[in-house]
RNA sequence: GUGGGCGUAGCUCAGUUGGUUAGAGCGCUAGGUUGUGGUCCUAGAGGCCGGGGGUUCGAAUCCCCUCGUUCACCCCA
């Protein structure tokens, strides 16, 4: 057992799970950046103010901030999510609406590690900032939608509510309160808690005590106003315009108290645990001018990278593996040929690897095997001598000799021609 | 923050009513093959039995504490 190890709440992605990693963000990257959004890198940490907008009877804000004193006597705080950030962001430097922006990246909240829930966890989202129109809703829903699609996640589901407008929202959680206080005796010690914080997030208790108090409450439904009930309604019927399946919850409530209007989350049938929400989003008209920037409507969502690999893992999708490299060089003469060989193959374009410390020849074709080569190149004493190589198939087991000076003009016509890695702007 | 399960090799796990030198498979290294991988055979390396304290002639095994991990509540992605 080594002395350090990663703190609670936190690991190391290590190979091969970070590649698969990137490639869910690049497969995101590619769907997004294709409806017009671009990266947006805001800092890991902020004035613990931002982060406060998310709502005083939130968890996130009351006891999960990794918060800090910073040598400037600066409050400080780890980021719990993207979203103030983001509205922060189009506050201070005021860019033209439509703003429509994606990230990925870690996020930090103190709470007790559990099957999908990390302390350090990463998201990728997506933000629009300065639009009021349904259609945007059903935009912004979409793509998230079309995002497990493109993964290959086949049992999600999309739920969807509206929360009304501020003014609604504040009337129906009056309502909720006074319902459930007069259901009191029935409900848990929990859920009396959070009654009295935030009597919305009652209907979120999963204690079988609070079922039927629940299933008896009122809905947010009969509470819309005639333009929240509208904006609704035209989400309702642009995702039916795009064949997009979900089904309208009117006892989803989300834990962020930034929201109105339309929220959503999506829900994966094929994980087990508690943690079974792998992205969700909605609304949040108030929050950029919160945040001191001019009043903004704003909608977006994020997903969870984590939960959202382990339903991959749950349904056997988006399988990952390293990409086999081109050469293999083994140089059984010291090593100075692989040394410059293989340099030359990579300038030229070729992935290559090579074994180390002068192993015999069976550990280096050991080597090149693992690696998942298609061919290894072979130098011994004999190819040394007369200035040649070994061109050796590693799945058909076929190999050549052919004089050193062939040796790229031999890998082009059996692996094809390869263009030497600049970056092209 | 509250409650339950589990900590033995890099990984997955055996280890009997406490008994003397703690095992297996996979993986790794080397050899079988004086230049050739994936199969096979042989050998080797690798352990403070999570840490600390206690009971005992004797503890991986029993007790206490602690740390870690995991699951649930809670919360949320």
């Amino acid at each position: 057992m080594s002395s350090f190890q990663t703190s609670p709440g936190t690991r190391d992605i290590l190979p091969p799970h970070a590649g698969r990693w990137r490639a869910l963000i690049q497969v995101f990257a590619d769907g997004v950046e294709s409806a017009g959004y671009q990266n947006i890198i805001p800092p890991l940490f902020e004035d613990l103010g931002v982060f406060q907008r998310l709502g005083d009877a939130t968890d996130v804000v009351t006891k999960e901030m990794y918060d800090f004193m910073d040598k400037g006597g600066r409050h400080i705080a780890l980021r719990p999510e993207h979203t103030a950030s983001v509205c922060r962001a189009f506050a201070q430097h005021r860019p033209t609406p439509p703003w429509k922006v994606w990230y990925s990246g870690p996020n930090f909240r103190y709470e007790r590690p559990q099957a999908g829930r990390f302390r350090q966890f990463d998201q990728v989202g997506i933000e629009v900032l300065g639009v009021d129109d349904s259609q945007l809703d059903v935009e912004v829903i979409s793509l998230g939608w079309d995002f497990y699609q493109a993964i290959g996640l086949s049992n999600v589901s999309l739920v969807i509510n509206s929360l009304g407008d501020a003014g609604d929202r504040g009337r129906y959680i009056e309502a909720l309160g006074a319902y459930f206080t007069t259901h009191s005796e029935t409900l848990s010690e929990q859920a009396l808690a959070t009654l009295e914080r935030n009597p919305l997030r009652v209907l979120d208790s999963k204690r079988p005590q609070d079922a039927s108090a629940i299933a008896g409450a009122p809905a947010i439904g009969a509470f819309l106003s005639t333009d929240a009930a509208a904006h609704f309604a035209a989400v309702c019927a642009g995702l039916d315009a795009l064949n997009i399946p979900y089904v309208v919850n009117e006892r989803l409530v989300r834990g962020l108290d930034y929201y109105q209007r339309t929220t959503f989350e999506f829900i994966s049938g094929s994980l087990d645990s508690a943690q079974n929400a792998v992205g969700g989003g909605g609304r949040y008209d108030g929050l950029v001018e919160d945040l001191g920037g001019p009043a903004t409507p704003g909608i977006g969502f994020a997903l969870g990278v984590d939960r959202t690999l382990l339903a991959c893992d749950a349904e056997e999708c988006f399988s990952y593996g390293f990409p086999a490299l081109d050469v293999f060089v083994i140089d059984t003469t010291g090593g100075s040929y692989a040394l410059s060989i293989t340099h030359q193959l990579r300038h030229s374009g070729f992935s290559a690897d090579r074994a180390f410390e002068g192993r015999s020849m069976k550990s280096q074709m050991k080597s090149a095997d693992r690696s998942g080569a298609q061919v290894a190149v072979i130098i011994g004493d004999t190819e040394a001598e007369e200035s040649t190589c070994t061109v050796r198939n590693l799945s058909t087991s076929e190999q050549t000799t052919i004089p050193s000076t062939e040796l790229q003009s031999h890998l082009v016509s059996v692996l094809g021609p390869r263009q030497p890695r600049r970056h092209t702007p």
